[in-house]
DNA sequence: AAATGAAAAATTTTCGAAAATCCGTATCGA
DNA sequence: TCGATACGGATTTTCGAAAATTTTTCATTT
C-alpha cells in the first residue's frame, strides 16, 4: 500500500467520524502535520475523496470536507433504496453457497458485537464503535456481494460511506439512547436471502433504509446544530 | 482551470476516444511528453480517473488503461437503465418550463448536427464527430437534469462516459454504416417528456439503452478485436 | 464612509530531483 | 534443470522548493 492509499483510509475515516467536519477547510500544510505526508500523497488521496463527494474542490482555492444536509441525506437514502434492491435481487439470483454462507457468518459476527455492547454497564469505547461499524459495514456489503455488477457495487458502497457520516456521530454520542433493534431487522434481511426470497429481501432493504432515514432526520439536528443548508452558503 | 483539470479532460478525452486503448501502460514519462505535464497535475488526473473506473491503478505498478468487455458492457447499460429510469421520472416529476426548453433545444442542436452529417458526400472529421458526442451527451443529461438527486446525476454522468467507449470508436469507424435512426428515438423522449408522460419516458429510455448495448455488442468484434475478457488476465 | 487598487501575506499548485519499489536478467547452489 | 537470490536498470512514488494564485491589509481617492 501506498502513502496516497493511506491518507485515503485515514482522510476518509476521519470525514466519516466526523474528526473533520463538514465545511471544514483543510489546508495543506495542517494536513502535512496531522497525516505525516508530504505533498503528493495528500493531494492523490484528496482527488480521490472528492470523486467520492466526500471533499469539495475549488479551483487553486483547495479542498474541504463536503457539506450535509437533511435533504442530501434523503437523496443518499432514496438513492441507496435503488441500487440496493436492484443489487439483493441480483446477488440472491446468481449467489452460490459461497455468498449465503458469507452472509451468515457476517450477520453473526456482527450480532456478536452487537451484544457485547449492548451488554456494557460503560458507554462504549471509540474502538468498540469503530469495530461494530466496520461489521455493519461487511454484512451489508455481503448481501449484495454476488450481484455480478461491478458498477453496482461501487456505486453502493459510495453511498454506504456517505450515510455513516450521518450515522457514526449518533452511535458515538452518549446521551442518545438507540431504542432501534437492529439485529431484527438484519437477521430478517439474511432469512430472506437464504430462502432466496427476492421481492422480499427487496422491501426489507427498503424498509431497513427508510427507518435509517427517519433515525438519521430524528437526530440530525441534535447532532449537526445549524448544517442544515450548508450547501447553499 | 488548474493544469490538473485539464491533464484530466484530455487523458478522459483519450480515453473514450480510443486514443489510449483498453489494457494500455500509462507511463509517467511518456504521460509527460504527451500532456506538457509535470508529475503532481497528471496523478491527480489519474487519481481522478481511477475513481471513474477508467484507469486501473495497481500499488507501486502504475496506472493502466482500464479494459473492456461484452460483459462490462452490459453491465453499464444495465446499471444505466436503472439510474436513468428512476431519474428521469424524478425530473419529469420536478422540472419546470426552463428544463422543458432546455431538453427541446438540445434536441434541435442535436438533430442540426445529426442531419448535417448525414447529408455530407464525405467522411465526416473527427472534430464534426466530436461536436455529434457533445450534443448527444447534452441531450441526454438535459433529460434528467431536474431530476434533484445529486447522486444519480453523478452515476449517471459516469456511466454514460464508459458507454461512450464501446460507442465512439463505431462512430468514426467508416466502414460501418449506421442505419439506426437515432432522431427518431430522441424526438420521441422529448415528446414524452414534454407531455410528462413519466412511464412513457422511461420505458422508451430502456429500449433506447437495451438497443444501444445490441449495437455496441454487435459491432464489439470488429472494433476490438480480441479485447474481450481482457480483465481476467 | 465607501470604493478602488496596490502591496504583502497566506495558500495552492506545479516542478524535477531523490528515494523507494518493481521487474527482468544473470548467477549460484542443489 | 530447476529454484532461489542478488544485481542493475526501469519505473513509480514521495518530497520540499519554487511558481502561481488567491486573500488580506491598508493607504488613497471619490
Amino acid at each position: 500500500m501506498t502513502l496516497a492509499d493511506h491518507c485515503y483510509d485515514l482522510i476518509r475515516s476521519d470525514i466519516v467520524t466526523g474528526v473533520l467536519p463538514p465545511g471544514q477547510p483543510l489546508k495543506m500544510d495542517a494536513l502535512k502535520v496531522r497525516y505525516g505526508a508530504g505533498f503528493s500523497p495528500l493531494r492523490e488521496a484528496l482527488n480521490r475523496l472528492q470523486a467520492d463527494r466526500l471533499v469539495d474542490l475549488a479551483s487553486s482555492r483547495g479542498f474541504r470536507v463536503s457539506s450535509i444536509s437533511l435533504e442530501e441525506m434523503w437523496d443518499v437514502i432514496q438513492t441507496r433504496i435503488l441500487i440496493e434492491t436492484d443489487a439483493i435481487r441480483k446477488s440472491i439470483q446468481y449467489g452460490d453457497d459461497r455468498w449465503e454462507i458469507d452472509v451468515v457468518s457476517s450477520l453473526h459476527a456482527l450480532s456478536l458485537q452487537s451484544q457485547r455492547l449492548n451488554e456494557l454497564d460503560r458507554p462504549a469505547t471509540n474502538e468498540e464503535i469503530l469495530s461494530l461499524e466496520k461489521r455493519h459495514s461487511a454484512f451489508h456489503k455481503a448481501l449484495i456481494a454476488s450481484c455480478q455488477s461491478q458498477w453496482l457495487l461501487s456505486f453502493a458502497e459510495k453511498l454506504y460511506v456517505e450515510t455513516e457520516r450521518y450515522r457514526f456521530p449518533i452511535l458515538t454520542d452518549r446521551k442518545l439512547n438507540k431504542k432501534r433493534n437492529l439485529n431484527d431487522e438484519h437477521t430478517r434481511l439474511a432469512n430472506a436471502v437464504t430462502s432466496r426470497d427476492a421481492d422480499g429481501a427487496a422491501a426489507l432493504i427498503e424498509a431497513h433504509l427508510l427507518k435509517t432515514g427517519e433515525t438519521l432526520e430524528n437526530n440530525f439536528e441534535i447532532i449537526f446544530p445549524d448544517q442544515n443548508q450548508l450547501a447553499a452558503g
